[in-house]
DNA sequence: GGCCAGGCTAGCA
DNA sequence: TGCTAGCATGGC
């Protein structure tokens, strides 16, 4: 029985169905699915703490809503710390009627506001691991990269486990990846650079040279002026990380071989747009350019899963 | 077996 | 400032 519960409101339209076919395509290691039961599990980290979370999806995608349960007793501050992540992860703010009413004054766009309708942005639970996440991502395709993170959280991540003796693995922290060597990582088949750059940035962390804290209060050119002094980290891995992990509204990555390919196929292009062309194109999608970023992204992901997108 | 993956660095002109 | 080779490995 969960000893903690409560339930998340949510602004419609919101399709839980939606993020299961994204997940589909986007593998994402941490989570159980049960698609049957509209459940969502996985560890969250309060504060420190390692908390296995229950997510289910209760109501429509007109009037959804969500319910959360834990086994895990939970103070006062941390059931309001658990709330506050939970929300941040399904932008349980964010109202996707403004943006599709500025998205259907642009054609091609307008016709993926109706195919997509009420997928949300699904976030990371914090900057570090979004960062980690997004630095795996590099070059390589979804599904190797989610193999990637897996191998990681079995070598460094604390392990929950529930009722029925299932194991749930909760994101390495800051320490525990800079603790490691490129060495613990290359029989992951982790690159010697990518394993290189993902232990000096925690390392940055763990020693006070990044202050993730002091990104929210940042502009965004702020924040990739800052991050991008780190060896590893481009443009593209900032701009991910605020889409991703600070669910900043209006970032185009506009070197995303994924978003390029999505522009030719949604734009209808002869050739593949290169990164002027994106950010040419992506300056009518302002203020709102991540959301339509990840409908374009959607459309390839569509294709992908062998469904119609138009 | 070749090309593509939700890139980045370092070296060079 | 802008261009490019090299990295490194899975998936199709």
């Amino acid at each position: 029985m969960p000893v903690y519960s409560s339930v998340i409101s949510l602004i419609p339209p919101y399709s839980f169905e939606r993020l299961l076919r994204r997940l589909q395509t986007h593998p994402d290691p941490q989570l159980l699915v049960d698609a049957h039961k509209r459940v969502l599990r996985r560890v969250l980290r309060v504060g420190t703490r390692p908390v296995l979370v229950s997510l289910q999806f209760a109501g429509t995608t007109e009037e959804p809503f969500l319910r959360l349960h834990t086994p895990s007793s939970l103070s006062a501050g941390e059931q309001q710390q658990l709330e506050q992540t939970v929300r941040h992860m399904f932008c349980a703010d964010l109202d996707l009627v403004p943006i599709y009413e500025h998205m259907r004054h642009q054609p091609p766009l307008a016709i993926l506001t109706e195919r997509f309708r009420g997928l949300h942005p699904f976030l990371d639970s914090d900057l570090f691991q979004s960062m980690v996440k997004t630095i795996i991502g590099q070059q390589i395709n979804l599904a190797f990269a989610a193999n990637l993170t897996k191998r990681l959280l079995e070598l460094s991540g604390d392990a929950v486990e529930d009722d029925e003796g299932r194991v749930f693995l909760a994101f390495p922290t800051e320490e525990a990846v800079a603790r490691l060597e490129p060495e613990d990582l290359r029989p992951l088949q982790f690159s010697q650079r990518k394993a290189e750059y993902i232990i000096d940035y925690a390392r940055a962390i763990v020693d006070g040279k990044v202050d993730l804290g002091r990104l929210w209060q940042m502009e965004d050119e702020e924040i990739i002026a800052c991050l991008t002094s780190l060896r590893g980290i481009g443009r593209w891995t900032v701009e991910c990380l605020m889409m991703f992990g600070m669910g900043r509204p209006n970032l185009l990555p506009a070197a995303d071989i994924g978003l390029r390919n999505g522009l030719q196929l949604v734009y209808g292009l002869t050739e593949k747009p290169d990164e002027k062309d994106i950010r040419r194109i992506g300056e009518a999608w302002a203020p709102w350019r991540s959301i339509c970023s990840l409908y374009i992204w959607e459309a390839v992901g569509a294709v992908k899963r062998k469904e119609t997108w138009e």
